[in-house]
DNA sequence: CTAATATATTTTCAACTCAAAAGTTTTCAA
DNA sequence: TTGAAAACTTTTGAGTTGAAAATATATTAG
C-alpha cells in the first residue's frame, strides 16, 4: 500500500540530496582520483621535457640514491612498482650512464645498482616530484591540515588494497640489524 | 626584521641533503599518491583479467553510454584522459564490437561515438571500477567523513592544476578575445 | 575562387605498467 | 651427486598515456 510512497519520497530525497549531480560518492571518488592521476601525468611529461627525467625515473634515481648499493627487488617494493617496471626504468637509468649495475659476487643472480658521478651530478638538479602549485599551496597550509591531508590519503591508499604492500620495506631503515649472508 | 617574507624561503629550506630521513611533508603526499595509483593499477589489470574490460575502457564505454551520440573530443574532456588516448582506447572498443563509430553528416571532421547492442549488455555486468574493499569499507563511513575525503581529494587534485585544465589551456592565443562569428 | 587558417581526429613516438613466462643461480633433499 | 625447488632478475605481451605530427575538413580573408 505505502509501496509507491515510500518510493516516490526515496527518489526525491536522493534528487534534492546535494548541490551536485546526484552522484554516488564513490562515483565521485573516481572522479577526483582520475584527475589527480592525470595531473601527475602531465607533470611527469613536462619534466620529461625541461629536465630529461619523468617521475618515475627520478622517484628510482633518487631510491638508489639513498638505498646505496641496493638490487631491483629492494628497489621495487621501496617505490612501490613491480619489477618488471623497475627493471626497464634501470635499463633506461643505464644507457644513460646515470647508473652502474653488476651482479653480486657472492650470488650472482642478484644485481646491484649504484648512482654514477653523473647519476649524482644530475640529482642534485633535483627536479621536482610534484606541480610546483601544490608544493607552494601546500607548503601555506597549517601542519595539521597537512597532517589531516596525509592521513586522508593514507587511509584512501589502504582501503583501495595499497597497505600491505610497503608493509616490509618498513624494515628496510631499521633492519640494518645483523642480515649477515 | 623580514621574518614573515622569509616563510617562504624558510619551507624551501626542507629539502634534506643526504638521506631523506626528515620525511618533508610533500614527499609523504607523494608516496601515499603513489600507492594510490598503483592500487587503481591493479585493480585495473585484475578487471581486464576477470571481466574483460580495463578501468579506462569502463570509464569511456560508461561515458559513451550516458552522453549518447558523442564525438571524442566531449569523451576526452568528459573523461579528463587526453583526445589521443580516447581515440586508442575507442579503437579497442570498437574493434571489439562495443560501440560504433561513424562521421557526422552535417560536418565530417567530426566522429561520433555509440554504444552497440554489445557495448550496452556487457555494461550492464557493470564492472565495479573500485576495488570492492574500498567500497565496502568507504560505504561503512558516515556520510559526513565520506563527504570530507571527496572534498580532501578534489582539493588535492586542484591543489596539482588538475582543476580547469579541460577546457581552458585550449583557448591559448589571444587569451579569451571574444569574437563574433 | 583560392589561400591561409582553424577545427576535429588519428597516427606516431616514447615511456610507463603489470602479469606471466623465461632465464640464471642457489639451496636443498634423496 | 643429481634433480627439484626456490630465489632473483629479465623478457614478453597487452594496455595506457600525452605530446607532437599528420590528416581531413571547414571557414574565412583577400
Amino acid at each position: 500500500m505505502a509501496l509507491t510512497e515510500n518510493a516516490a519520497a526515496e527518489r526525491r530525497k536522493v534528487r534534492s540530496d546535494s548541490g551536485n549531480n546526484g552522484e554516488d560518492p564513490s562515483q565521485e571518488v573516481l572522479t577526483a582520483l582520475r584527475r589527480i592521476i592525470r595531473a601527475t601525468d602531465l607533470h611527469s611529461k613536462r619534466l620529461a621535457r625541461e629536465v630529461g627525467l619523468t617521475t618515475p625515473q627520478t622517484v628510482v634515481l633518487q631510491a638508489v640514491r639513498d638505498l646505496g648499493e641496493v638490487t631491483s627487488g629492494q628497489l621495487s617494493r621501496h617505490v612501490s612498482l613491480s619489477q618488471g617496471t623497475v627493471t626497464t626504468i634501470l635499463d633506461r637509468l643505464e644507457n644513460r650512464g646515470l647508473i652502474e649495475r653488476y651482479r653480486s659476487a657472492s650470488d650472482r643472480r642478484v644485481v646491484h645498482s649504484r648512482l654514477t658521478r653523473q647519476g649524482r651530478a644530475l640529482l642534485r638538479k633535483a627536479p621536482p616530484l610534484l606541480h610546483e602549485r601544490f608544493i607552494e599551496v601546500f607548503g601555506d597550509l597549517p601542519a595539521a591540515r597537512q597532517r589531516q591531508i596525509i592521513k586522508t590519503l593514507d587511509e584512501v591508499a589502504a582501503m583501495m588494497g595499497a597497505a600491505g604492500l610497503d608493509a616490509a620495506p618498513l624494515l628496510d631503515s631499521g633492519a640494518s640489524a645483523k642480515r649477515e649472508r
